[in-house]
RNA sequence: GGGCCGGUAGUUCAGCCUGGUAUGAACGCCUGAUUCGCAAUCAGGAGGUCGCGGGUUCAAAUCCCGCCCGGUCCA
């Protein structure tokens, strides 16, 4: 990555203070100190830099809990002019480029960050729950150094060009103030390391904060934004400082591992519930020195790493693992389970897409830790004990919890149902190979296991290895997953035609929108501004309203000299509305009169709010974790997904439809405002952003009375009575954790019922039964057909039987050689009593060979039987059926003892038959050629 | 959003590639034998709209298309 020249770096403070910069021999980054027998950046990577020095000797004057260093923190950067700014989900609704708040400038970006909106004060002080699942494997091998979950502390300055808070040097001297006068570290034990800084977009010169080894704090100077791996300079120079309060709090404690740090005695509870009772804690304290050398990814193996800490610490690779895997497990299960718990109380739902699936990932990962541990029954205790532990500082918690018991239960029943079919799969599989005598498991298998069913392959090795069978997971394992993806993802993606407008139509100025002041305005007159590859039209201002949050695009005419153009699409790009036409096309400059369709507007209106209410009462009836997941509005049906962790019942969709007919028959005013995008997240909560990322500065609220608020961009109705009927017609699961309601609003609404009375109609009428009594008639019918059709395979056994008997003694048996060949027509074409009657034969009579054939007057059938013996003396059935169905026009063939065939010409059958006998004597010998 | 896998007896599955009898397999169930009783064992038996709907074919569990249901991976 690029490097930015010292000048970045050489602020007054560094200059003041006899700082001097030095290049560090082992990273090769430059760093800034204060000490001139400094020797390298200080830092405890994993090139070996530096080592902790801070473990059992903490540097700061007193220890902190991490409360206390939130606390303390925060009311430092408000005595200095901050405003406290409370935390944001860690869900990041607000955004539709990343799934987790994983830094607190994530709360800003990108509307404050790039102007659009102003910040919510500037400059402000915060401390953000973070949440980053790249380092899930270093969770627990590096002590704390990696969490999933935690706590970054961020003073904010934005920059406008015409007015400035602070920049580099007052942002180094408040850290440096923070860090020795109000946590007492001595300032030449401070390192300042240079850094490049890039991430969501934007990137800038930062500087590393390290005290003895730990990082602790990175102060960021967003100052570009990168556009196709170029920077281009921000008009906003944006302070990004991320202070590890978790890691602060380590540092004044001076404890082994970060987790002892952050738990406290509910991680001395979760290594009791392990049986983990000795903890050596010179030991850990010796380990925890060297740990800053454990890196992993996917890819680097955990004994090497291990490999490295035991030759430090002086001990056999195989007894160092013995202690440190459990305890690095039970790190990992106190971190992992706190972030699950934060996750799940903002009402993410694990599934196999989206966020949903960080979700599960962080479950089966946590319950395959517990397994090791022996533990699993104890995972709603440790999650009920995280949940009281935070719920002091992050209130939400606490009221999400029976929510988060029970989609973790229905989370664990489902993980067992996959691993139990995968482990029958895996049996089976062996098996099979063991079969072929293939002694080992191939790769390919491997990657289908896990691709397709979710086994992976240490899993797989494992089992297999117990049945005696060799498996050698590849080194490239994921690569090979990612080339299986690859190779199938090769499809073109189609863009929107209006998407080539996009830089002609920059210099045009922004469509005044209509439907907003008044949404009942049905005609207007507007100027032609511009028309676009001949039949897209620019107004000055317009009614219709563009395809947008779910909401089809309005249609009408435009009118103009007489004339008539029919509008049958209208897009939103950037700030201006096209309108694409078909027939004339007005002039540019001309007035022209827009006439939108009322009837289809007034109707997706309606549909529109009855979307909201529908969201409100689901949510009202299901629970908080209920969130808007996709929805499509139209005029006959609309469609709202919405998540959830179980199948809906028909009584839970009958609630919310009820519910929602409530909210209709009440008559509540439905109210539209623009405000700004703080004063609204302040009033309403992140609950707004339920249709995803809404941009701009100000945003639009629809409010119905107290059942739901939305940030919203569509047309609404005034009144909830105005939609008279919702009528859910239909749900169906989309995806794991995705629910589908489909409904239909006012006529249509009465329509689909209707239908649906119609069905009943029809369905009583061939029943003849009363509608009020189709279920027990049907439910009779199925269980008489039931009957019927077992009674019927047991006669048609039965008189197979008896014809067998008859049939040996009866004189169509012709004697054609060694063995006998029986003819005979059945005059109802029943295939099922031929075979019967044949076998029933057979069974017998291991010398005969049964012709049996009919028609329906459709199609003509022969079916041929030869006993064992008949095969002896040559006999193919297959042959037979085949060289008389061509007679038949059709064709015929089967195996060597059973064989039929057929064809369309009917009035052949007789000469088919005798073919057959023919072909039969030729089968024997008897007839040549 | 994209991909992959699956739906056959009460249950777990085989059969599908290469269309031609589901004599399907195991477990479970029922009856009988043995046993003080249970388990085990033996003998016999019942149990299937092959997810749904179209198409191709003389013929579809099998091939093709659409739908429904479940699982799983990736971004």
């Amino acid at each position: 990555m690029k490097k930015f020249p010292k000048k970045e770096y050489s602020v007054p403070f560094f200059k003041e203070n006899g700082y001097v910069r030095k290049l560090c021999p082992k990273c090769g980054e430059y760093f800034w100190t204060q000490n001139p027998d400094q020797k390298t950046c200080g830092e405890a990577t994993s090139e070996g830099c530096a080592f902790y020095s801070f473990i059992n000797n903490s540097p700061t004057r007193k220890s902190y809990s991490l409360r206390e260093m939130r606390e303390t923190f925060l009311s430092f950067f408000e005595k200095h002019g901050h405003t406290r700014i409370n935390p944001y989900p860690v869900v990041a609704r607000w955004r539709d480029d990343v799934y987790l708040t994983h830094a607190s400038i994530i709360d800003f970006q990108p509307y404050v960050t790039e102007g659009i909106a102003p910040p919510p004060a500037n400059p402000l002080v915060i401390v953000q729950p973070c949440i980053r699942l790249v380092d899930i494997s270093n969770t627990g091998p590096t002590f704390g150094r990696h969490l999933t979950i935690f706590e970054m502390g961020g003073h904010h300055a934005f920059n406008h060009p015409e007015k400035k808070v602070y920049w580099k040097d007052q942002t180094i001297r408040f850290h440096h103030e923070f860090i020795t006068e109000v946590l007492g570290v001595k300032s030449e034990e401070v390192i300042y390391k240079e850094g490049v800084w890039s991430g969501g977009g934007n990137a800038g010169p930062d500087v590393e904060c390290i005290i003895r080894g730990l990082e602790v704090a990175t102060l960021v100077f967003m100052k570009y934004k990168v556009v196709n791996g170029k920077f281009v300079k921000l008009p906003i120079l944006t302070v990004d400082t991320g202070y590890g309060i978790d890691r602060y709090a380590w540092l004044s404690q001076g404890v082994p591992s970060c987790f002892q740090a952050i738990y406290g005695d509910i991680l001395e509870k979760m290594f009791k519930m392990a049986g983990i009772k000795e903890i050596d804690n010179k030991l850990l304290s010796k380990v925890a020195k060297f740990s800053g050398l454990v890196s992993l990814d996917r890819t680097a193996s955990r004994l090497d790493a291990r490999r490295q800490i035991a030759k430090k610490v002086d001990m056999p690779i195989e007894e160092l693992d013995k202690i440190l895997l459990p305890i690095e497990n039970v790190f990992a299960v106190a971190d992992h389970t706190k972030c699950l718990s934060f996750i799940l109380a903002e009402g993410v739902i694990p599934s196999n897409v989206q966020e949903g699936y960080l979700a599960r990932l962080l479950f089966r990962r946590i319950y395959r830790l517990l397994k090791m541990l022996g533990i699993q029954d104890k995972l709603y205790d440790i999650v009920d004990m995280q949940i009281n532990y935070w719920s002091k500082d992050y209130p939400h918690l606490k009221e999400m919890r029976n929510e988060i018991m029970e989609i973790l239960s229905v989370e664990e029943e489902k993980f067992r149902e996959t691993i139990k079919r995968g482990e029958g799969l895996v049996k089976r599989i062996i098996k099979e190979l063991k079969n072929k005598k293939i002694m080992k498991v191939p790769a390919e298998r491997l990657t289908e296991l896990y691709d397709s069913h979710g086994l992976p392959p240490e899993i797989v090795k494992e089992i297999s290895e117990k049945e005696g069978l060799k498996t050698d997971i590849p080194e490239n394992f994921y690569a090979l997953i990612a080339k299986r993806h690859s190779q199938a993802s090769l499809k073109k993606i189609e863009g929107k035609p209006e998407k080539k407008f996009e830089t002609s139509i920059s210099k045009i100025p922004e469509t005044k929108p209509l439907y907003y002041e008044n949404p009942y305005k049905k005609e207007f007159e507007a100027k032609v501004i511009k028309i676009l590859n001949k039949n897209y039209v620019v107004l000055n201002e317009t009614c219709f309203y563009p395809e947008g949050g779910g909401q089809p695009s309005d249609r009408g005419y435009l009118i103009f000299d007489g004339k008539k153009a029919r509008v049958v699409d209208v897009q939103k790009i950037g700030k201006v509305i096209v309108h694409k036409v078909e027939g004339k096309t007005p002039k540019e400059g001309t007035r022209v009169k827009g006439v939108i369709d009322w009837n289809r507007r007034y109707s997706l209106m309606k549909n529109h709010t009855a979307t909201h209410i529908i969201n409100g009462a689901a949510r009202h009836v299901l629970g908080k974790h209920i969130w808007q997941f996709g929805t499509q509005k139209d005029v006959n049906r609309s469609r709202l997904d919405i998540t959830h962790y179980r199948r809906l019942t028909l009584n839970e969709v009958h609630q919310i439809e009820t519910l929602a007919n409530n909210i209709v028959l009440q008559s509540i005013p439905v109210e539209t405002s623009w405000m700004p995008r703080n004063k609204a997240e302040k009033l309403y909560g992140f609950r707004l952003y339920q249709g995803g990322a809404v941009p701009g500065k100000e945003i639009r609220i629809v409010k119905i009375g107290e059942w739901d608020v939305e940030a919203c961009a569509g047309t609404h109705v005034k009144n909830t009575s105005e939609i008279g009927f919702i009528k859910i017609v239909h749900s169906e699961r989309v995806q794991d954790g995705v629910e589908r309601l489909v409904y239909s609003v006012g006529k249509p609404a009465l329509k689909a019922v209707q239908e649906n009375e119609n069905l009943l109609f029809k369905l009583s009428q061939t029943l003849n039964a009363p509608i009020e009594k189709l279920d027990k008639t049907a439910e009779k019918l199925v269980k008489e057909l039931k009957q019927a059709l077992a009674e019927k395979r047991k006669l048609i056994k039965e008189l197979a039987v008896k014809e067998s008997i008859a049939a040996s003694e009866a004189e169509t048996v012709k004697k054609i050689g060694e063995i006998k060949v029986l003819t005979r027509e059945f005059k109802e074409l029943n295939v099922d009593r031929m075979v019967q009657t044949a076998n029933e034969i057979i069974k017998k009579d291991k010398a005969i060979v049964t012709v049996f054939y009919g028609t329906d007057g459709k199609n003509a059938r022969i079916m041929v039987m030869a006993g064992e013996k008949a095969i002896e003396k040559g006999v193919n059935a297959s042959e037979i059926a085949e060289e008389s169905a061509k007679i038949l026009g059709g064709g015929g063939g089967g195996t060597i003892n059973f064989a039929q065939g057929g064809g369309t010409i009917t009035e052949k059958l007789s000469e088919a038959v005798k073919k057959a006998e023919e072909t039969l004597k030729k089968q024997l010998g008897i007839v040549k050629d």
